[in-house]
DNA sequence: AGAATGCTTCGATGAGGAACGAACTATGCG
DNA sequence: CGCATAGTTCGTTCCTCATCGAAGCATTCT
């Protein structure tokens, strides 16, 4: 019996079902609020808290308080790694799909990240809104080009009566290895494309599915 | 609470302290019987069984029946990466002692993970590898380049004669925080390192110790 | 100030699973 | 054959820990 890190217990904190499915849903990049992640894992909200702080507590999570929201995300690179180590191993050894179901590939395509759109799609908008130049990127960063106001106001988006959180935000998409837009602007977006019945959420899903005249009025807006 | 690959089972299975020190234990490479397994986890032999069979039905074990003896192995390079990933996190995450001890200096250096060599030796093999465009990485892939094969072949490595494992494999350093060599070819050079007597391993521990001539060996062979 | 929202703490309940001793199976040795 | 060694299975005990409702803080909105 030697004596090393305790990996047990690193282990073991992923090893329960909410937990797993919290650092799952994180591992999108984006940080999330204790309530997102209660639903996510599909448990109440005392638990969800409660599992919350025994991963704080072990090292895996960072927290970041604004006001009355605590945005809790993963807390590096290296716990990144170790999660997706573990998804390797669990799906080679877990019941081999062949083909990945169509949930995957709708998720893929398009999907809610926390409360703005990701996927292909997104990133698709990403990239055509900065070739634009409606929208500034600057390394890591994103601003708002000066045709912003006027371009977002004519969709029917008004970036001024928006509250203190960024308006735009990069935010790392897993499936396409790139960013999409995040932030109170991301968010509106998605608003939108919900509220116009482009598309609509798919149950107990992070999946977005278009309908086909949403899709080309998606595109035409946002693609155009 | 989405459906995924069942990382929670995979966790939880390495977050017994009883399984953890098993797995670790077999991190050294060679396949151990039931009751060292129970002597190195510091439980009964009846309890040891039954984490064994919950280990193999995991999937993250291999079972050679040999006589009354039943050797048990780590299932693959991949159970060996994921391992490395967690010892990382817990590292990195556990009480930070101010001075690294001379054995984890060692281990830093040079160790066994699984049946190859990592640490910063190795981290610089592959690096050098690619760079003499000996090997090819593409994204997180590793493949032979046109030259491996005769290159290899005159240090008395045969790429030819290997299973159906995969030769090349990238396996995540924890001390490092980038990749070095795993799979058969990985493999194969550990084996070299040892059998040349370049390097000799370290009791009851993973750290692999180079004497000077050996070192010299080894750069020369495969930093050079 | 008061109300509403977001989150945490407390307390009670319950289920899963880790542990071991004893009994059982299998292989090897004289 | 019997005896010893290696390992698994069974049954029981025990304890941890996940879960939720209710109540308690904290922050923001009106």
């Amino acid at each position: 019996m030697r004596e090393g890190p305790d990996i047990a217990r690193i282990a073991s904190l992923v090893g329960d079902p909410a937990r797993a499915n919290m650092l799952n849903a994180l591992m999108g990049g984006t940080a999330l609020t204790a309530s997102e992640l209660a639903l996510e894992a599909g448990v109440s909200l005392p638990t969800a808290s409660s599992h919350l702080s025994k991963l704080m507590e072990g090292g895996l999570l960072t927290l970041a308080s604004q006001g009355r929201h605590r945005y809790y995300g993963l807390a590096g690179p290296q716990v990144a790694g170790m999660i997706e180590a573990i998804t390797g191993v669990a799906e080679a050894v877990g019941p081999k799909r062949v083909r990945p179901g169509p949930r995957d590939g709708a998720m893929r395509v398009a999907r809610v990240c926390y409360d703005h759109l990701a996927g292909e799609q997104a990133v698709a908008m990403l990239d055509r809104l900065v070739e634009k130049e409606i929208l500034l990127r600057d390394d890591k960063e994103i601003r708002l080009g000066p045709s912003a106001a006027p371009h977002f106001a004519a969709i029917g988006i008004d970036l001024d009566a928006k509250p203190r959180r960024p308006v735009c935000r990069a935010c790392l998409d897993w499936s396409v290895r790139r960013s999409h837009l995040a932030g109170t602007l991301g968010a509106a977006i998605l608003d939108k494309i919900l509220a116009e019945k482009w598309a609509r959420r798919e149950k107990d899903s992070r999946a977005v599915i278009f309908s086909p005249p949403g899709k080309q009025a998606f595109e035409r807006v946002f693609l155009g």
